[in-house]
RNA sequence: GGGCGGGUGCCCGAGUGGACAAAGGGAUCUGACUGUAAAUCAGACGGCUUUCGCCUACGGUGGUUCGAAUCCGCCCCCGCCCA
């Protein structure tokens, strides 16, 4: 039988960064989850906590992270965490995103997404300690009447009140309905799941909530809520997705994410800092004056932030060789990491460019070239026809703009 | 089922027979400036091509026309209103 962290020990933990943006609903998700744990220490049962994950695209970015930093809390203190995969869900279309609103993938392409989506999620999680489980072994065996019965618990003014759904219906926007089945099917999850606590962005809380209601209606108890912040995209404004493009994905090279971290905007700092850093609240806090008091340049303290997540998700040195590389980059030097390419035989550098997949098109190279935004071995290529490298057994650096650097070196 | 309004490039959106690879804005990229940022300014922004030019593109398809994103037929899709 597990020992249990003292219940009061374990609040502290687990409500950290927790947010509703509702007083009411944090005060009485914070009794239940005290009660939840006492009841929990007291039998030596651990909780079943469970996020939810979709798999719609194979890669885990940043704002993934923060649900599962908080489920890897919940394993160190012992209690047992459901890693879930919309396998199912994703065959439907996320109504969150007003993009992929309609976009269904095939069960198929789910599956494939999720193999690499729980390799990178096991970076955060215990995998010893994670159950990981596919919402479509059970959504897939439910009949209609199964559904019906799902539906009659909710009524259509309490999904048009939804901040998404009412937004869409004031603008005349679509809103299909199979979306309105996207909260049933969570709560459906809930149900199946047998949770004591489910986790989630505070987009989320809908869902969630619908998750209550229909444990509620089988008679169960409903269970727990906590949502968290959304973390933000490089543009600093919208919510971090895939689709958006602006996400920070936690399997690009060491150099990318630190260049994406250094280059997000001032206003990003609290955000990320206080989402996916393993620094104390005081800690960050503290930066945070300094930053006010122009005692800390901001640019200097993305650039600790940065070496803070590469450091994460790819080690200490990665995260040093990372900081080097970007100054270096900062002087015109290539970084570590640069591509390379192997040049067999003499080439003009438009048709190295294209060769080397530095570009889409031969027309961008030539209009870079125009633009005076390539440079070979340090120097601005003035015409990138007359101008061509030669496989000699040196190496050439081809670099575009700032940050986009190819080595060119000779076949053997 | 009926009436009306729509479907345009990565996104939004103008364009209702030739001057349209298609206004404008956003996103993006390059240059200047700068804190490797933001803001600002300048330029670029379908593909091939040194240039001329050619090809592909305005929901789909078939027509009319010397010529169609623009007109006509059929089909698919969305919104609003009525039932």
């Amino acid at each position: 039988m597990t020992d249990f962290a003292p219940v009061e020990e374990q609040m502290n933990i687990l409500m950290r960064g927790v947010e509703f943006g509702d007083e009411q609903t944090r005060t009485n998700m914070e009794r239940e989850l005290r009660l939840r744990l006492e009841e929990s220490r007291g039998e030596g049962r651990p909780l079943r906590v469970y996020c939810g994950f979709d798999p719609t695209s194979s890669d885990l970015h940043l704002g993934h992270t923060v649900p599962l930093r908080k489920l890897r809390q919940f394993q160190e203190l012992g209690h047992t965490v459901v890693f879930l995969i919309g396998t199912f869900t994703g065959t439907i279309g996320d109504p969150s995103d007003k993009e992929s609103a309609r976009t269904q993938q095939s069960l198929e392409e789910a599956m494939e997404n999720a193999r690499s989506f729980t390799q990178q999620a096991n970076r955060v999680l215990d995998p010893e300690k994670t159950v990981v489980d596919y919402n479509h072994r059970w959504l897939s065996e439910l009949d209609f009447g199964g559904v019906i019965r799902l539906a009659s618990s909710f009524t259509v003014q309490q999904f048009l009140a939804r901040d998404n759904f009412s937004k869409r219906h004031a603008k005349g926007e679509p809103i299909w309905l199979h979306e309105f089945f996207y909260a049933l099917m969570q709560g459906y999850d809930a149900i199946m799941l047998e949770t004591d606590v489910q986790i989630g962005g505070t987009d989320q809380l809908f869902n969630l909530m619908a998750g209550r209601t229909l444990m509620n209606a089988r008679g169960m108890r409903p269970q727990v809520v906590l949502t968290f912040p959304i973390l933000v995209g490089t543009d600093g404004h919208r919510r971090m997705s895939k689709s958006s493009g602006n996400h920070i994905g936690i399997d690009e090279a060491p150099g990318v994410i630190f260049t994406k971290v250094v280059n997000l905007p001032d206003h990003t700092f609290r955000n990320f800092a206080e989402l996916v850093t393993r620094w104390g609240q005081e800690e960050i806090d503290q930066m945070l004056e300094q930053m006010e008091a122009g005692a800390l340049e901001p640019q200097a303290a993305k650039r600790v932030l940065a070496q803070e997540i590469v450091g994460i998700f790819h080690g200490e040195e990665k995260a040093v060789q990372a900081a080097v590389d970007a100054g270096r980059m900062h002087e015109g030097a290539a970084p570590s990491d640069a591509p390379q390419f192997e040049l067999s035989q003499e080439m003009n550098v438009l048709d190295l460019m294209s060769a080397a997949g530095m570009v889409r098109s031969k027309g961008e190279a030539r209009r870079l070239v125009q633009q005076g935004g390539v440079r070979l071995n340090g120097e601005t290529v003035g015409d990138g026809v007359q101008t061509s490298v030669s496989p000699n057994g040196g190496e050439s650096i081809i670099q575009v703009g700032r940050k986009r650097f190819l080595r060119v070196v000779s076949a053997e």
